[in-house]
DNA sequence: TGCGCTACCTACCGACCGGTAAGTTATGGA
DNA sequence: TCCATAACTTACCGGTCGGTAGGTAGCGCA
């Protein structure tokens, strides 16, 4: 069996997707990383769009299990959320990856879903605004209202998490280190507030 | 004169880079947009990068020029700084589309800059933190601290207008729409808290 | 033994990529 | 009038893209 085989190619198209996104990186490129032709990788998937979309059930699969954990960690809702949201910036490099594939589809989903039909975002995006709203403070909240909170820690979350190369690039590896201390610290502050605070 | 043509050139590459990304446009793309032959394009702007690179400059000159308004409207740091942040949500299709650009230049810089060795954001960011240090709140704050808020911020604001396209697949264009007014109101609120709130 | 299936391979296709080379056409100044 | 220059053009180049066609080698099972 090449189940093994499959989930090496799947692995590697992973990374390079989040590195470069669904145009910046070849079948063939995806096969190289694990010493395969592109055949080889379509005969596992049968189009590139195929693989994509594997890639990016994959993360939806850890985004699921990060908030299932986070949920049986605790019996409040404000201290459930805060963890999730707080666990997709715990600096691991694949917390990182999984930010810029979220990203990149966030750019990239115009032209690509727009053909494909699928939102592969949405069901994330729901599942953050039912915790939002089981939050006290936000219970009285529209859908939109909650939505609207939540893109903001979203945002804040994951365009740091993105801008990773680039600030280090500017900044160099010593003054990003204390600029990504200070970020943890206070974006739970920012999430503590924002939590908190009912919507009008 | 044909400094029209290279504007329009110029206006065609922005649009098509903020949509699509530096690799996913070619230059024979943005030449066709104005009737031209890619080797018209290169005529005006010997390559690729060369041209990326103009419209990356024009956009600092925007933002530039947004950020001198800001400052003129005011001598509060606080109230120029909170003018300056809203106006890049300020929900007209060009504000996005800078916003668009700006994310795409966090994402593709690892490539692009590394090799180039330019960044475009650098001076954009240290501007930011320097009217962030102004305000009274954050007077004391070291230049890392207030980059994090800074960027706290700035990823409210961009991850929201880069994902306008996906929202509105996703949601349809009436919620989206309530969406985007809900999001202009809790963004102001979000500014006002973060601005006020000293780092530690 | 032999059949079918999985897991690969080489060889190729048409389309597109950024860029070069070598023109043509129009303009404007000496 | 001549001639340089700007503003384009067509015709290419080598290379890469996603995908197809048609194999082959090895393994499990009847």
């Amino acid at each position: 069996m090449s189940q093994t085989t499959r989930d090496h190619l799947l692995e590697a198209a992973t990374v390079l997707f989040a590195e470069r996104g669904f145009y910046g990186v070849s079948i063939a490129n995806i096969a190289d990383e694990v010493g395969l032709t592109k055949q080889a990788l379509l005969h596992h998937f049968s189009t590139k769009a195929k693989l994509y979309g594997e890639v990016l059930e994959g993360i939806s699969r850890d985004f699921e299990r990060v908030r299932a954990q986070a949920i049986a960690a605790s019996d409040d809702p404000e201290a459930q959320l805060t963890v999730y949201l707080l666990a997709m910036i715990s600096t691991t490099p694949k917390d990182a990856m999984r930010s810029r594939l979220l990203m990149r589809e966030l750019l990239d989903n115009q032209r690509r879903a727009s053909t494909a039909g699928v939102w592969y975002l949405k069901a994330f995006l729901e599942e953050l605004v039912a915790m939002m709203r089981a939050v006290p403070a936000w219970r009285a909240a529209s859908a939109v209202e909650a939505l609207a909170a939540i893109y903001q820690l979203l945002g804040a979350i994951n365009y740091f998490a993105v801008s990773e190369p680039t600030l280090r690039g500017i900044f160099g590896d010593e003054r990003f280190g204390a600029l990504d201390d200070a970020y943890g610290e206070q974006l739970e502050r920012l999430i503590q507030q924002v939590l908190k605070r009912p919507s009008r």
